[in-house]
DNA sequence: TCCAAAAATTAGGTAAGCCTAAATATTAAG
DNA sequence: CTTAATATTTAGGCTTACCTAATTTTTGGA
């Protein structure tokens, strides 16, 4: 990796254009996410688009966006991040809440060697501690799309995989409700108007939870099939 | 920690200062370490003199010596430094010639709270893989002036303390040599002239070692009592 | 004591990454 | 189709941390 800079930006860019179906990256967009001004970022874009490799394509007033060198340099980082919280997690005991920031740190300077280290200490997980799916050396990684909380019907159950959401406050209050991934529900009812949603986690007591619409778009879930589904079925 | 730049410039002082008696560090010697200009030193130094905290007391051709808030903040980065190479080598099996460069990038983004986990995990650990003292959260650790090996008498039994080294080659050459600390041994003989020494493993099949002198200063050693020594003495 | 060699500082530059303010291009509304 | 708002780029600066070359200071012989 170039930079600890560069790199940022790499990530950001990939995030952005994952969230928006690959579609060209706004510099407003990016200098949000990065909190630098505009000019920064048109003047990083120049660079990264005309350097050796070409890591963005960018065309002005139009929007950038990566190439696949620039993809493989993200996922690398993306790799080193969410193996990182884990390993915090796991064999460090942070809590959920706290892994992002010291991972966001370090993924920058960790070696291959440290990185394959993690992975092999971790039995090469497949997600990190808040559900989100760990590339592989190669950058593959299975891309899932699982509804979120919002999206279930009255009296369906599922299961958490995935929280969308690295806030302190928001993971801690979440992990307070005792949603977390792995956890399994029974979504009880969603009030109208994008009002919140009610759900009884499965043994639990108490078990009700109510939450807002905004936090429940961010619960990635997996709906459970019924318990007699297809028997004999390997 | 002000920056990465400023951090290696203080913990390149202290080094440097401990080996010559607190002395204060030229010019010269500081590039030297550092791998930079001279030109770029004076330039630092100034810096370091001039800010707020005050990190070095700084006299323009004579020399560059740690305040006692510099002093701190290079013991901070030195346990920091000591705590990753420890960890890398007990907990993820990294050998003892690897940790060092791993360390070296770590050691200035781990917060404080890595920093107390990490410390845990290995059991507040005082020395590191090399034999290196820890110091606490405080900065103090026991200062030890122990001999080196090419002092000891012919026949002296002693136990390895401490390996002042961290090239990755010298150190898997001693470590092939089965000279690691807490191994003991009995010093055969010191060629004269600064000729090789030669010793024996104790308890290693075969046993003997002839190393040059120049090694042998890098190995620092506690002699061992004889057997018998004072009896009842708590 | 004087002078050359060595050490250190000053002078003048460069590159990365940021900033603000001004200029320009795009877009959206009337 | 024009114009005002918005997005983006350009211009000009700043700081950190380097560099090389020139100058100055210190020092160790002779
Ligand atoms: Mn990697
Ligand atoms: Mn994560
Ligand atoms: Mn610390
Ligand atoms: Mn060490």
């Amino acid at each position: 990796m170039k930079s600890e800079s560069i790199g940022n930006y790499l990530k950001a860019i990939y995030q952005i254009q994952e969230r928006q179906n690959d579609q060209p990256v706004s510099t407003t967009r990016l200098a949000a996410q990065l909190g630098v001004a505009s000019a920064s970022v048109t003047g990083m874009l120049k660079r990264l688009s005309a350097g050796e490799p070409k890591l963005v394509d960018y065309e002005p007033y139009y929007g950038a966006t990566l190439t696949e060198a620039g993809r493989k340099s993200a996922l690398e980082l993306i790799r080193h991040h969410r193996l990182i919280e884990s390993y915090l997690n796991q064999a460090l005991g942070y809590p959920w809440d706290a892994v992002h920031a010291e991972a966001e740190r370090l993924e920058h300077v960790i070696s291959e060697e440290m990185e394959e280290r993690l992975a092999a200490a971790l039995g090469h997980p497949a997600t990190d501690p808040h559900g989100d799916p760990i590339p592989d050396r190669e950058g593959h990684f299975e891309k899932r799309d699982d509804p979120c909380l919002a999206d279930l019907a009255d009296g369906q159950r599922a299961e958490i995989r995935r929280v969308v959401a690295q806030e302190p406050e928001l993971l801690r209050y979440l992990a307070g409700l005792g949603l977390t991934p792995s956890v399994q529900f029974e979504l009880v009812s969603s009030a109208p108007f994008n009002g919140p949603v009610t759900l009884r986690v499965l043994g639990a007591q108490p078990s009700e939870r109510v939450i807002g619409r905004e936090i429940a778009e961010k619960i990635l879930v997996a709906p459970l099939h019924s318990t007699i589904t297809e028997p004999s079925h390997e």
